[in-house]
DNA sequence: CGAGAATTTGATTTCCATCAACGCCTGTGG
DNA sequence: CCACAGGCGTTGATGGAAATCAAATTCTCG
């Protein structure tokens, strides 16, 4: 995926980075997210690194690759919640609270770095700040939440896979990941479909559908943005959501 | 809706209670919390407390009555994110960011205290405990939003609704507002339709489906659980997820 | 008592899931 | 080098769930 230096900075750190966008951090805050964030592990496309009903789990910070979570039902089908990409937390709330509340799968092979609980709880008592930054970061990852949510319940599936992919976009954009000409995009169309709530077939057929109109393609890992003005009127995707410019508390 | 005295003291205070549920507070902790607690105003029924879109909004911490979040589309139509009973943020991510990404009404007559997004920076600056209780309170929201994302994408009209009610009752019993028997719900048919992402109709057709089985009843604002196991069967409930039962730091 | 809102029921249409089959591509072992 | 297995993508046919349209009934409250 992206290319890092193997020894990160306390410059060069999507984390760091991400928490600068709210609070300006302390040279010293600096340390101490950095200090969480060393300690990286490699990952296997397809493993599981949070698991749902688990006690006293760990959190992790993603560093590269894509991973996802979401939530088994008794059916046997899953939901997928969001999909994180480089900078994003994975598993947080299953350290806030006792036990997993959902899991986190691995969609490509990935790096990340494990935060405990312990870890995590102490370094927001000595550094108060950094618990405003977090808290930060989790109201951004519900917001995306709840765009999904809105998502699910009142758009059509082509409007859904419209609204997904510049979503997506746009978040992929903000780490440096794309652009508006498009992205690559490791997802199959297994995994959209659950994201989505939609059959795996439906979704081959909305993608033809908005191929066909011009829109967007999908096609071999990659989402080329054919007609971005047009898409984005299609989706009634909102330009500005992700936009949460220039920390707050400085 | 509950009774309450006029005069809050800090042991009888909703939000005390929410986040002494994760984190002891200090005598002094709980001082900063109810002194954000005091200056309570009234909202009639339908007013908008949050507008999505708006720059600077306040924030509000319910104290009585009920009141629903949601997004509106550009079709006209709306998706209600979350209903927030006594002891629940109203519009917490608008003070958080800068503009608003949601609306908030209420849906009865309401009480309401008013925070404002420099007296609750500050508060975080002052009293850094506070700003990883109300993590964790933020991070609860969350849980319930994905359990509602999960309830639109993979569950059929009749298991969200038996889905809906339940979580509702089990959030309500939390507070006190309700018991294995059933509880007091003022909520149109419309709102649960907007809340479920189903038409006002086939809410109806739904609700009388769950009647007729025999499992609950919602007629003149009260909910009635009829079988509760088979119940929570149908809806295959998870009866552990809302318990974070226990201050996790002490 | 009357007016408007909320609920209820029926008829029809649309969207999407499901079932089924086939092609393509990749990797693997004979 | 070829055969072939398995995953993924593609397309068609059919059925079911829920939206929509339309109208009647009940509830609420001034």
């Amino acid at each position: 995926m992206t290319e890092r230096p193997a020894t990160p900075s306390s410059q060069d750190n999507p984390l760091v980075r991400k928490l600068s966008a709210f609070v300006r951090l302390s040279p010293n805050d600096v340390e101490v997210v950095a200090g969480m964030f060393r300690r990286r592990r490699n990952f296997a496309m397809g493993v599981e690194l949070i698991h749902q009903g688990q006690v006293g789990q760990s959190a992790f910070v993603l560093a590269s690759g894509w991973a996802c979570s979401y939530k088994l039902l008794s059916g046997g089908t899953r939901q997928i919640v969001d999909f994180q990409v480089p900078g994003d937390f994975l598993g947080l709330r299953s350290v806030l609270f006792r036990t997993s509340d959902h899991n986190v799968e691995a969609v490509t092979t990935i790096q990340a770095s494990e935060v405990t609980q312990r870890d995590l709880l102490a370094a927001f008592t000595e550094t108060p700040r950094l618990a405003t930054a977090v808290l930060w970061a989790a109201s951004r990852d519900e917001a995306m939440v709840v765009e999904h949510l809105v998502n699910l319940g009142r758009r059509s599936a082509s409007e859904r896979m419209a609204h997904f992919l510049l979503e997506l976009g746009a978040r992929l954009r903000l780490v440096g990941m794309g652009n508006s000409t498009g992205f690559a995009c490791p997802l199959s169309q297994y995994l959209l479909a659950d994201a989505l709530g939609l059959s795996a077939v439906h979704v081959n057929r909305v993608l033809r559908e908005l191929r066909e109109d011009g829109l967007v393609t999908f096609r071999r890992g990659r989402v080329e943005f054919r007609n971005y003005d047009a898409l984005v009127d299609f989706a009634s995707f909102d330009r500005a959501y992700l936009d949460h410019d220039g920390p707050l508390l400085s």
